[in-house]
DNA sequence: GTGGACATTGACTGACCAGTCAATCTATCT
DNA sequence: AGATAGATTGACTGGTCAGTCAATGTCCAC
């Protein structure tokens, strides 16, 4: 019974930790944080039930470490965007191209996050509102600069022009994830024009006059 | 003094059945759906437990019953407003007026319907995820109208349309329920502005000769 | 003033599951 | 080999609650 794993485990051996928060958000996304129980992670992470408390502390802290993980990347995307001298539209492009770039990428992981923690602001959004609240204030920033620039209307508070910005992104991610709009790369690239077009544009055709049915 | 109360038992005293439903909202606004018991429900209510089981088949089917009734009104206040031939900022205007002054005359029963049931998608948004789609679709055929008469642009779908607009709404009454925004009379009256400012209008100063699409 | 239908009561049960813990395994160092 | 520390195991506990049900109350019809 030789078994040559037990070499490079020290080194590369599957981290149990990783491997635990992997299945988790398989889980989580199969069934939901609430209907799942402990032992579903672990059975699907193939570790033992009390292995998931060696490196946790509860369940709750496997969905926080989750959404933190991603969410800190996404902040610092924007920090980074907001930072640098493009147009507006180009910034906005770049932070709804991350988004859909995330859930083309990882869709159980972005629907864990938009499901069980944005969405679901009463129980766990209501310990990372904080989180939140900051991407709510870095695109208000973006908005504000916009609006010295003059690109951007004055008579419409950065505070709500960011919001309706990330309103149009997560209603977005919702349809995508309960399946109410098709999916695929190219509805993704159009997804990511859509959005920063309907907010920045509107919806109205830009007419100077009046509207007129010609 | 009219003896009100014995004739039939319908128009006597409090319909405990409504007495329950309103309970529910409170206990649910307060405490959230999966962190409440059904006895907190009796409790509010001043009934005893055994009642809630009565009028009701399950702790689910209080929420079920929240929501529908309240849902249903606005489907149906959508499609009258689709029915008149009035301008789509109108049109958006109404929509967006009714459920500003749903949440302002109940934010309780508003809060409840968005954080468990429409924001929850998961769960019970599962159930009624045809009920949300129907809201969608109505506004959708709004903006088709739209597009017809030449007010909207024809490169953004009527459904994507629809979806940023009720994003946007949906956001808002999120930003009021979680403490993000501020309340009170002349904010509502001014958020119901600024959805339709926002969504028809956009962002940016309308300057001309920005995308043509010829 | 009796019978029956429905309203109301609340103690109880059965299932479920997060979190604990003592035992066992594995790797590494001396 | 023996010692130490961390990783891993899974049976078990304690508490929670949704939902049941048999008993009791109330009202109306006849």
């Amino acid at each position: 019974m030789s078994s040559g794993r037990s070499i490079v485990r020290a080194k590369t051996g599957p981290d149990k930790r990783r491997v635990i928060l992997d299945a988790a958000v398989r889980v989580f996304a199969r069934q939901g944080f609430h209907a799942c129980r402990v032992s579903d992670i672990a059975d699907e992470a193939g570790v033992a039930y009390g292995l998931v408390y060696h490196y946790f502390a509860s369940k709750d802290e496997v969905l926080d470490t989750l959404f933190l993980e991603r969410w800190n990347v996404m902040l610092e995307l924007i920090r980074e965007v907001d930072s640098q001298p493009l147009p507006v539209r180009q910034k906005f492009e770049a932070i709804a191209s991350f988004i859909v770039d995330s859930y083309s990428h990882d869709p159980d992981l972005m629907k864990v996050i938009i499901v069980e923690v944005t969405r679901a602001a009463n129980s766990f959004g209501q310990t990372h509102l904080g989180q939140i609240r900051e991407a709510y204030e870095l695109i208000g920033e973006i908005v504000t600069k916009a609006q010295e620039e003059g690109v951007f209307k004055a008579e419409i508070e950065a505070r709500f022009a960011a919001m309706a910005f990330y309103g149009t992104i997560e209603q977005l991610l919702t349809g995508w994830i309960f399946g109410l709009r098709p999916q695929g790369k190219e509805h993704f690239e159009r997804a990511k024009w859509l959005v920063v077009e309907t907010v920045c544009g509107g919806l109205e055709t830009s007419v100077v006059g009046e509207t007129s049915v010609s």
